[in-house]
DNA sequence: AAAAAAC
């Protein structure tokens, strides 16, 4: 990727954004429409764009005023002649006295993360750049874009100038707990921007304007809000996306995503967008360069990883070979069940929220006690079994997709994918993303974990072997499915045993 | 043969 030889790749390392002059008077959906579409055009012709050939390697970051010789994964591509330092310590950082003490006495942080030097500082030196950054899950992407918010945003100024959108209610009460305790000290204001449970509901029209200086929420409860104009945008100085490929894919939120975007540049000229992921696929990457040179008409800075090096060193993958469906659960049951309760916690995710009521239902027969969250539930159950869970009142806890990204619980030191996950309407390819940031529950911080697959069908077999293919990753197999010593075996290999 | 997210 980085050797490739194009001859401006070593000393040239500006990235242009691609001119464009949004259409005004349509809807959003025809400009969903249009923009799609484009992105189809640069699939064709990709020769405008090339950013592969802009990425450089670590050698070279030198020459850019960038260095982390600790770093060999991180690829960083800086815009522009803005010379970025790599910060060793949070006083490198310029920070306030109460956001530095936040971070040391409430997060108990000592120095950044290899993502955290390399990223703060290109969030916080003038002139604020836009941001896409991948770093690997558990790396500490959220302080990166929680410390971003809190030190951009003025305390004197009573409007909101931070907003951080998420694909989940989970997430975005995680972030906020985050961020509540990261700027204990600062007094800055926040809100959560989801639907609220039948105990706070307020009407909307009934609400006064939004004054909280940072907002965490959804897309859906966003566009509400702006819709009514309770959320003004006028002061916002940084808009952040967690998880930013999936609010960004086709797939994914994208119209949602895109629209706020434009509100944002439409009455906030000058607005910072960082995007952060553990994943940005071929396609993903180039669109969100694309949109964010367009709607935000500002250079870019860019961090990816490389999907070889993506795979978590510390959690061991392990594939088990079931002769039918239903010794899925017998595995769950008497290999799982059993062994988990020692090593911690265990999330086993399944494909659809009948799978995960299945499960439910035969493990509390066999009188074993879990609990299952997706995203049929109402809130208050789902609010209820994630505290549970994170009060670690729970050992087990099935769930969907729903918490397949950015779900933050270090004692989760056991993942099962009791379903490969795949792409919808191809469902003999795998859903690569899902299944990094799935493998990504356990091994938080570096900490040790394992990760179960469970094979059934012979697509599940091929499934598999293309996820070992695509990640160079090591997939061991841990069989017969009824061994109870091979499983022992598996987990001290993984060293939780 | 899907999940998420707004009424």
């Amino acid at each position: 990727m980085a050797d490739n030889g194009s001859s401006d790749s070593s000393t040239n390392a500006t990235v242009t954004p691609p001119s464009f002059n949004p259409p005004e008077m349509k809807s959003w959906a025809d400009v969903a429409d249009e923009e799609a579409a484009a992105e189809n055009q640069d699939e064709a012709s990709s020769a405008d764009i090339k950013l592969d050939s802009l990425v450089i390697d670590e050698s070279k970051q030198g020459a850019l005023g960038l260095t982390n010789p600790d770093d060999s994964t991180i690829e960083s591509v800086t815009s522009g002649d803005t010379p970025y330092t790599s910060a060793k310590r949070f006083e490198d950082l310029n920070l306030s006295p109460e956001l530095l003490k936040g971070l040391y006495v409430e997060m108990k942080f000592e120095q950044p993360s290899k993502i955290q030097a390399i990223s703060l500082p290109m969030i916080l030196t003038p002139p604020y750049k836009n941001l896409i950054a991948q770093a690997h899950n558990g790396s500490g992407k959220t302080t990166c874009f929680v410390l971003g918010m809190l030190s951009r945003v003025d305390p004197k100024v009573p409007e909101p100038q931070a907003l951080c959108i998420c694909p989940t209610r989970e997430l975005a009460i995680q972030n906020m707990e985050v961020l509540l305790k990261m700027g204990k000290f600062t007094g800055i204001t926040s809100e959560l921007a989801l639907p609220p449970d039948q105990a706070n509901y307020i009407p909307i029209q009934k609400r006064p304007p939004i004054t909280a200086q940072v907002i965490i929420g959804t897309p859906g409860t966003l566009s509400k809000w702006l819709q009514h104009k309770k959320l003004g945008l006028s002061k916002m100085k940084i808009l952040v996306f967690d998880e930013a490929d999936h609010m960004l894919a086709m797939s994914g939120f994208r119209d949602e995503s895109i629209r706020i975007m434009k509100a944002i540049t439409k009455s906030s000229s000058n607005c910072q967008v960082l995007l952060f992921s553990a994943t940005f696929d071929d396609a993903v990457k180039a669109f969100a360069s694309r949109i964010v040179g367009e709607i935000f008409l500002k250079e870019y800075n860019q961090m990816f990883v490389k999907k070889e090096e993506l795979s978590l060193e510390s959690v061991k993958q392990y594939k088990v070979r079931c002769p039918d469906e239903h010794s899925k659960i017998m595995v769950i049951k008497d290999q799982i069940l059993e062994l988990g309760e020692k090593v911690g916690q265990t999330i086993v995710f399944v494909k659809s929220r009948n799978t995960a009521s299945m499960l439910h239902q035969a493990l509390v027969e066999l009188g074993y006690e879990v609990t299952t969250i997706q995203g049929a539930l109402n809130i208050e159950d789902r609010d209820k079994i994630i505290k549970e869970f994170k009060e670690g009142l729970t050992q087990v806890l099935i769930s969907t997709d729903v918490l397949a990204r950015g779900f933050d619980q270090s004692q989760v030191n056991l993942v099962i994918n009791f379903d490969l996950p795949v792409q919808y309407g191809h469902f003999s390819e795998p859903d690569y993303e899902v299944y990094l940031h799935r493998v990504g529950r356990a091994g938080r911080f570096g900490r040790k974990g394992a990760v179960f697959n469970l094979l059934c069908l012979d697509s599940d077999d091929m499934i598999m072997g293309k996820i070992e293919k695509y990640f160079n990753s090591q997939i061991t197999e841990v069989g017969p499915w009824n061994s109870r010593a091979e499983f022992e075996g598996a987990l001290r290999g993984a060293g939780l045993l």
